[in-house]
Parts: structure tokens; sequence; C-alpha cells
DNA sequence: AAAATAATGATAATTATTATTGTTTTTAAT
DNA sequence: ATTAAAAACAATAATAATTATCATTATTTT
């Protein structure tokens, strides 16, 4: 199945790349109708999935929270406020957090690191947002 | 609300203590349906989420396969194998982990670690199981 | 420009999980 | 031991997130 161009696709695309909020398929939806009013979920879904089978960015899976999408690619972890859930990037050092754990029973094709917690701004105000 | 005993939630827990599998909700059903033919599905997720409420026990959530549940509760981290979805224990030292990344955008509850992978038996005979 | 094929929009279906409701167990109090 | 109150249950409906289907449209190839 020979991929051929969608300009939904770079719609989605775009939209991931210019902010770096990590918007869950529901929020890219939104967005993009903005441009393509009768762009469908379905479509959405599809070509997030398929763009990070094809690396061309990562699904981030968090808890209970929908996934979240992010247009980085390069390995990296994950911050997830309970309370806004909003996802924020966190930088790791990847060849240390490699010395710090046992033996595996395979072998891994990647490590997600994710952690849960609430983020400054929902700890200062209460609960805004 | 306080919290009664209940002969079904003991043999979830006596399910999860027994074997260190890590299953999903679905896998104590079928088990604990060999005790309780008539349990409900629905009382096997009401007590695996009760219990890992009350820190009982651990849910791990991993990428798009359904919740697993673990007995051990000390912070420890997580090995999916993508072939026989089975899902195995990784020791690993926090403190050298917490020196490995860089500045968090807020206050951490916890921080999950998965690996990805295929685990060895499964890399070994091709696609048993 | 026509034919071939992949992507879309609309929607149905699926999967995992949670909520509801009426009944049964369990605990605590008589 | 009875009984009353609360929590847990089984059955099932409901929800949320995601994926599949399929007829139509857009893109690419010839």
């Amino acid at each position: 199945m020979q991929k051929k161009y969608s300009r939904q696709r770079e719609a989605i695309k775009r939209y991931l790349t210019g902010n770096d909020t990590h918007p869950t398929a529901d929020e890219v939806y939104y967005q993009v109708r903005q441009e393509y009013p009768n762009i469908s979920l379905a479509t959405v879904y599809r070509n997030l999935h398929q763009m990070s089978e094809d690396g061309e960015i990562r699904r981030i899976c968090c808890g209970s929270d929908p996934d979240h999408y992010d247009f980085r690619t390069e390995e990296h972890g994950h911050f997830l406020c309970g309370k806004c859930h909003r996802v924020f990037d966190v930088m790791i050092d990847y060849e240390k957090v490699a010395a710090s754990h046992g033996p595996l029973p395979g072998t891994a094709g990647s490590c997600e690191i994710i952690y849960y917690g609430t983020c400054s701004a929902c700890a200062g105000d209460g609960n805004r947002l």
C-alpha cells in the first residue's frame, strides 16, 4: 500500500509541529476542523496512527488519559499533570538510565518514562484551567 | 464508605499474589471463575480498581495493551513483550534515574518506566505462545 | 485524460472500562 | 440469634476511545 499525499494529513502534521503542546486525537480534531470543517475524526485517528507507525511522530500512552501525540521523535520522557491533563517533555539521559536497571527479559525496542503528578501551574492556584 | 470483606475480592487478591504473571482484568476474570463461576467481570474490575486506589496492588498501563495488574507495590519497572503480551518485572535503581533527568514541570507522585520489546522466549522460537 | 489506487467522510463496530440497579452478603447492633 | 444498615454482588446498560467498513473523492501513474 503505497503512501499518497493528503492535505488533511499535512494539516494534522502542521498543527502538531507548530505547537509543543502534546494534544490528544480529539484536540487535533477540533483544531484541524477550523481549516477542514468536514474532516472526520476517523481520518485524524488514522493519520496519527499511521504517522506514529512510520516514526514520523510519537504516540504517548499515559495511564488512563487518552493517548497524546508528540512531533518530537527523539528519545525523551514525559510528565502528565493529573489536573490539567497536559503533557510536558522531560529531558532524560538514557545512557544513565540504561545503567540503572537490572537485566531485561528480552530485547527492548523502546523505553517509555512517564512521571505522573501535578504541574506547578496547577499546584500554584488550587485548580485553575 | 467503610470497606467490607468479600470472598470474591479475596480470591482475586489471592490469584494475583500466587502468580507473578501480571494478568489483565480478563485473565483474572477467567481464573477466578474456576472458583466462583458466577462472578461478574464488573466485580473484577471494581475490585482491581479499588485495590489499586488503596495501594494494595498496582495497575500497569502499558501502551495499547489492556491494563495489567501487579501485586508487588514496591517501585519497579516493567517490560512488555509485544508478541506474547506478558509483562515482566524490571529492577530499577530510582535514585540513579532521578539523577538522570532534567527539571520537571511540577511535583511527581510516581514514575513509570516501561520497556517495549520482545522477550527472549518469543525471540527464540519465532512465534510460539 | 483515463485508469489505478490510496485516502477520505460518515458511520457502524469493537474494546476496555465504568455506572446503574435491584438483590444478596457481610458487619454491627440489638 | 435476629435484624437493620451498609457495602458488595451479578447482570447489564452505558460510556469513551479507538478501529473497521464502505461508498465516494483525491492523488498519482500511465
